[in-house]
DNA sequence: GATGAATGAGGATTCATTCAT
DNA sequence: CATGAATGAATCCTCATTCAT
C-alpha cells in the first residue's frame, strides 16, 4: 500500500471516527456533512471521496455495529442452549449500549426505514437467522426437542432484543438495556423455552 | 356549535385525515406541509390556524393512536388475567395495524425521539403502569401469587409489544404484528406468568 | 352620540391604548395585528374595523405624541426668549420620556422613512416652524437683534432635541434625555444665543 | 492568495456592493436576499456562504461607513481645537452624505435598535470617546482651560452630530448635512466652546 | 359593528451535492 | 486525493388583509 493510500484510509477512519462521536454527542438530527468534515478537520468535498451520499457513513458505521457480536457468537463454545443464549443477549445489548442511545436511535431509524435504501435491511434477516440457526443446532445436538417452535421463538426472542432496544429509546435511557437484559435472561428465559429442553 | 365552528372543525379534520393518508402512503419523509395542504384543498396558512408546527399534526395523529385501545382496555370486564393480557395485546396490536406501517413508523421515531417536545413522552410510562395495574389488580384478586415480579414481567411484556412494532417496521411488513401476537399470546404468555398463577 | 357609537370609540380606544402598552414594552419589531387584537379581547378583524392598514395605529399614536407639547407651548406666556426656550425643550424631552424609549424608537423609525405615507412628516417642519416662530417673535418683541440668524438657530436647536431622542435610543437609555436637556438649557443655550440678546 | 481566493472574494465584493447600491436606491424596506444575489448574478445560497444572516451584510455596509472617518481622523494633525473638530464634524457628514440617504436611515434604524445583536452598539460609545479624547487632549495641550465641562460639551457635540443625520432623514434629503454642519462650524462652535478657549 | 376562518404572497435559511482547480 | 466555492431545490413559517356570516 503507498503512502497515498495509507493516508486516504486514515482520512477516511476520521471521518467515520468524528460522525459516531458526532452521533454519540447530539444524534443525527443535528448533523451536517459539514459538521463532520469540520469536526474532522477537512474540507468538505472531501467527504463525498469516501461516501457516495451522506447516509452511507451512518449505514457503515450501523453496520460496524453488531460485527463485534457476530464475532464474539461464531466463537462461541458453549453447548449449553440457555447459557448460549444468554451470552447472545448480553453481547447484543452490551454493545447496543457500548454505542450510547443515539447512536441506537438512529440505528432504529435508519432501519425501520423502507426508503433508505442504503440501510442494510437484511441486518434483521441476519439476527432471525442467527438465532434460528442457534436453536436449530440445539435441536440438532439434542439440547431441544424436536418439536419445538423454533420459529416461534426466535421471533419472540429477537423481538424482546428490538423491542428493548426501543425501550431503552423511548425511556431516554431509563430502562438500562443490559440489567435488564440480564434479568430476563436469567429468570424468564427458560420458561420460554424449558418445555422444549431436553 | 355556530355553522362556522362546524366549518372549521371540518377543515381541521380534513387536514388531519389527508396527512393521515399522506403518512400512510408515503410515510413521513416526503411529506411537506404544502403536500397537506395541496390535497387537503385548502391554503398554505390554513395549516397554520390550527397547527402552529408541522410536527403538531402528526403528534395530534399518533395521540389519537391509542385512544381507543386505552379505551377499549379501561372497560375490559374479564376477570382472568391470562386473557386479560391476551386482549391487551390484541387491541394494540390491531390497532396499529390498522393504521399502517408508515405511520407506526412515525410513531416510533416520534416516540424515540428526546428532542422533540411535542411528543407524548408519558406513553410509555402510561403503557408500563396501565399493563403494571393489571398485574397487581391480578395479584389483588388472588389470580397472582404475592410474590409475582410484578416489575419484570411488566418490562418483559412491554418490551415485547414495542419489539412487535420495531420488528414489524424493520421486516417491512412481512411480519404480521396480529398473526404473531396471537402466537405470543397463546403459546408463550401462559409459561411467562404459569408459575406465578394460583 | 347613540350607544352603539360609544361602544365603537370605546373600542377604537382600547386599542389605541394596548398598542401603545405593547409598543412601550417590546417596540414594534413584535408587534402583530393578533397581539393587538388579543390583548384587546377582540376579533382580528375587528382592527381593520377602524384602521385601513397596521401602521395607521402606530401614526395615531405618534400623531398624539405631542399634541400635548404644542398645547403647552402654545400657552406659554414667559417674554423671555431664554426661558421660553428652556421650557420648550423640557416639555418636548419629557414627553418623549413618558412614551418610553421603545416610542420613541418607533417614532424615529417612522419618521425617518419616506416610504411610509402614512406618516406625519410634517411633524418636522411643524417643529422648524414652531420654533422659527418663536425666535421671530423675539426678534419683533426686541429680544433679540434684528440681525438674529434665524433660520440656522433654529437647525441647530431642532437638531440638538431630535438628536437628543437618537442618543437616548442609541445609548439604549444611559443616556437620561431630561437630564442632558437641562444641562444644555442651562449651560449652552445663551452661548448660542447670547450674542443676539439685546 | 489562489486565484480560488480571489474570486472568492470578488464575490462577496459583489454582494456588498450590490447590496449597498439597492440600499441606496430602495432602502432596506424592499430588499430581500434575493434581491441581492438575483442582482449580483450568483445563486441565492451563495448569499450564505458569505453572510450567515441577512441583516449581516448590512451591519457590515455599516461598519465600512465610518472606517474612512476614523482613519482620517486618527491622522489628523492640527493643533487648533476648533479646526480640528470643524475637521471632524466636516469628515463625518461628508461619509454620510457619500453613502446617501437611504444607508442613513439604514444605519440610524440599525444603530437605535437594541434587538439587533449584528450591529455594532460600540459606535456610539466610539464617537463618544473620540470627541471626548479630543478635547481633552486640548485641555492637556493647553488649549483649553481645567475647567471644561468636557462631557457636556462631548455630548452636545455627539448630539449635535446624530441630529443631524435624523434630520437630514425626517426632511427627506431637503436638510443638506454638509452645508448646515459647515455652517454650524463656522458660526457656533466657537460660541460653544469659546469660553473655555485659552 | 364584530367576528375569525381563510388566504397566499413573501422571505429566510439549510444543506446535500457538484466540480473546477 | 483534497479542496471549498457555488449551487438551487426544498421547506417552514409569518402575517397583513379580506370577507362571508
Amino acid at each position: 500500500m503507498t503512502k497515498r493510500q495509507q493516508n486516504a484510509l486514515k482520512t477516511r477512519q476520521k471521518l467515520i471516527d468524528t460522525t459516531e462521536n458526532l452521533l454519540k454527542k447530539d444524534g443525527f438530527n443535528a448533523l451536517s456533512v459539514e459538521d463532520i468534515t469540520n469536526a474532522s478537520g477537512v474540507a468538505k468535498g472531501t467527504f463525498y471521496v469516501y461516501f457516495k451520499h451522506k447516509e452511507d457513513i451512518v449505514t457503515e458505521i450501523c453496520r460496524g455495529y453488531f460485527k463485534q457480536i457476530e464475532n464474539d457468537l461464531s466463537q462461541m463454545k458453549s453447548d449449553n442452549i440457555i447459557e448460549k443464549l444468554t451470552i447472545y443477549f448480553d453481547h447484543f445489548m452490551k454493545a447496543v449500549e457500548l454505542y450510547g442511545i443515539n447512536i441506537c436511535r438512529e440505528w432504529i431509524k435508519d432501519v425501520i426505514d423502507p426508503q433508505n435504501e442504503n440501510v442494510d435491511h437484511g441486518k434483521w434477516q441476519y439476527d432471525f437467522g442467527m438465532l434460528k440457526n442457534i436453536l436449530n443446532t440445539a435441536v440438532k445436538n439434542n439440547e431441544l426437542k424436536e418439536d419445538t417452535p423454533v420459529e416461534l421463538l426466535t421471533h419472540i426472542i429477537i423481538t424482546q432484543l428490538y423491542g428493548m432496544m426501543t425501550v431503552w429509546c423511548v425511556s431516554d435511557g431509563v430502562f438500562e438495556p443490559t440489567e435488564w437484559t440480564q434479568k430476563f435472561s436469567r429468570f424468564q428465559l427458560k420458561r420460554l423455552i424449558g418445555e422444549y429442553l431436553i
